[in-house]
DNA sequence: AATCAAAAAGACCGATCGGTCTTTTTGATA
DNA sequence: TATCAAAAAGACCGATCGGTCTTTTTGATT
């Protein structure tokens, strides 16, 4: 990799961090410069605007959330496991998370879902890839024999996602993992007794 | 009620919604100046700052939402009917908002759980008493021999504001309360297996 | 109706906002 | 190592930020 796409990728790096912990409207272009230790000219070469800049940070955010996830549920082949294997890998996310100051997702939704922004149009884009992930892998297990085949796909990925959604809030908000901890194992338990 | 109370309560009123559709960041006094149809000195005459305006803001915006659950709790005597309709009440929400933009304590809760602010200090209190109330309906239950003696109400709370707040955000997000409605679903046959 | 404190208007403040443009520096290529 | 396009610095821009202060207007009290 060049040294200019090292500087890139850096600056995409560091203001991902500083949008997830201060938001789009709190974080300031002076802001980034700090984190970055660039002037104007050395971030405006590279990005045409705040918003474009905020948009690869939130990409790189949310294939950070990917990996992990995805790291956890590839080692699985039984539809119920995969489940339990994506919902127990936010255990780690209070204590150690992928990225610093919460989920992306979650953020960018708050923020922006009274907006008509490309930046809203991410969020509900990354919502939705989250939702056909827990889908299919639903619908492969119900083809397979391994969930019950009056499950909703649908339902189930709503239900997953929002008790994780909720629990960071309440975690990241009382500064106690323990929101967290009691939402998985309410989706474990969900899992295992509604899904076979 | 004079005439100036009259005007500060409608500046509460005016930019408590511009604050929980635009956050507080993302809302500029002009912003509020607009919204309320005064100038500068009218509202500095009665707030000393934008944060102290906020801290209003948020208050009412809270209270419209305890108003509003507790006018359904209070109508049931049955711990497992107390939990049943405030979990209920917010099948309007997403239709019929008691304030637009969604819970002001979600959207309070993201925008400053990274920050020290007193702003910060006031969503984790709200979400306290949101906790205390459930906690309560659920002991007193217990008492009353309503509720299965080894449920434990803080778990019960948690599994039950975390669903909610989730849900409000995918909804939110991609316009449609399919998923505040599945979410409900979902905790009206957890209540109904899991307490009693 | 006159009074006068309080409410609101409006001019004004320095700082910072996102962004542009010119100049200097840097690093890949010949 | 000389070259030169690209990267970064730094000065600069108008607009807007939150907030102050003086002046004008208003409305409750006498």
């Amino acid at each position: 990799m060049s040294k200019a796409q090292e500087t890139k990728t850096r600056i995409i790096r560091q203001s991902a961090e500083l949008f997830n912990l201060k938001g789009y409207a709190g974080s300031s272009m002076s802001d980034i410069m700090q984190a970055t230790g660039l002037k104007k000219g050395g971030i405006y070469n590279h990005f045409a605007s705040k918003e474009e800049l905020a948009l690869a940070a939130f990409d790189y955010a949310v294939s950070l959330l990917t990996q992990r996830v995805w790291s956890v549920v590839k080692t699985k082949r039984n539809a119920i496991d995969r489940l339990l294997a994506l919902v127990s890998s936010y255990l780690t996310y209070i204590d150690n998370p992928p990225i610093v100051g919460g989920c992306p997702i979650l953020n960018t939704a708050i923020e922006t879902d009274d907006l008509d922004s490309p930046l809203r149009d991410r969020a509900l884009q990354a919502i939705n890839s989250w939702r056909d992930l827990i889908i299919r892998i639903i619908e492969k297990g119900i083809k397979k024999g391994e969930v019950r085949s009056t499950v909703e796909p649908d339902t189930v990925a709503t239900i997953i996602i929002c008790n994780i959604e909720g629990a960071m809030m309440m975690s990241k908000l009382a500064k106690n993992p323990i929101h967290m901890r009691r939402a998985i194992a309410h989706l474990q338990s969900y899992i295992k007794t509604s899904l076979v």
